[in-house]
DNA sequence: TCCTACAATGGACTCTGTCTAAGTCAAGTA
DNA sequence: TACTTGACTTAGACAGAGTCCATTGTAGGA
């Protein structure tokens, strides 16, 4: 974590208390927090931090790399912190549990050249859907 | 089309002047259209249709399994009547533009039961991500 | 310490989608 | 054909998620 602000010093961020507190708050493995959720919790620690600045927070977090954007459910984005391990997601139909996932191969590798229309391909995206223990039992 | 009419008219639905209009808009393939959209080419032969009607003639539509909900960007959902072979998308990241695509292999056989973490997995939605050849020429 | 460019704020605004109450009409019945 | 009725449509209010902007505040360098 200090391992990432010392990052965005040295990209000449400047460091506020509004960006430490969101920083700690997308600390850990297994996170994906919504935006209104990472306000709530950054307020805990700092009260009058604006919703805005979240917003713009985790703008410029997702531009540097540093976190990701997670769409599962077209409702409120997710961001990320583990960004540096590439990984997909298993997602809960019923309650919306997200796990990382971690696939076996190459998913690139499965689109032939013959399906990608003159596209220059640079990524891929794999959600799978299911129903989590939790929910299953329930 | 017709096709689907009758399909829909044998599962009870009453055939409306706006139901057709909405039917009829979503024909054809490669087809990714928002509800606003849909809105907007269907007032072109029904003025007066409202954008509640689009709404829940499309919902219903997904629930009967005759179209697609398509989330590739977060903003507007589009709507896919290629809902009877199954596909998957590759999205042009700076127009949007969206091609179904068709991988080989199953992409559910590369998540190991390791990865399952106890979850019925049941479906997965794979989101190839690049740019198409007229922004790439642009 | 002072300065100033960068950052934070709150509220208005946009976009997408949902809901509701009232009016309309498709299609079954006689 | 005319009647009847509940399913369907409508306009607009409402809600959630996110963006924008004018104003105010402040981090960090001189
Ligand atoms: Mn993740
Ligand atoms: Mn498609
Ligand atoms: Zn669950
Ligand atoms: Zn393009």
């Amino acid at each position: 974590m200090s391992d990432l602000l010392e990052r965005l010093r040295g990209r000449g961020w400047r460091m506020t208390a509004q960006r430490r507190v969101v920083a700690e708050v997308l600390d850990g493995d297994h996170v994906h927090l919504t935006a209104d959720e990472v306000h709530a919790r950054a307020a805990d620690k700092l009260p009058e931090i604006s919703r805005a600045t979240v917003y713009n927070t985790l703008g410029e977090l997702v531009s540097l790399g540093e976190i990701l954007e997670v769409s599962t459910d077209h409702r409120a984005k997710r961001y990320d912190p583990n960004a540096h391990r590439p990984h997909h997601h298993l997602v809960c139909a019923r309650c919306g549990a997200i796990r990382d996932v971690h696939p076996t191969g190459n998913p690139l590798t499965s689109l032939p050249d013959s399906e990608r229309f003159g596209f220059t391909v640079e990524g891929v995206e794999v959600t799978y859907r299911g129903v989590c223990p939790s929910c299953a039992a329930a």
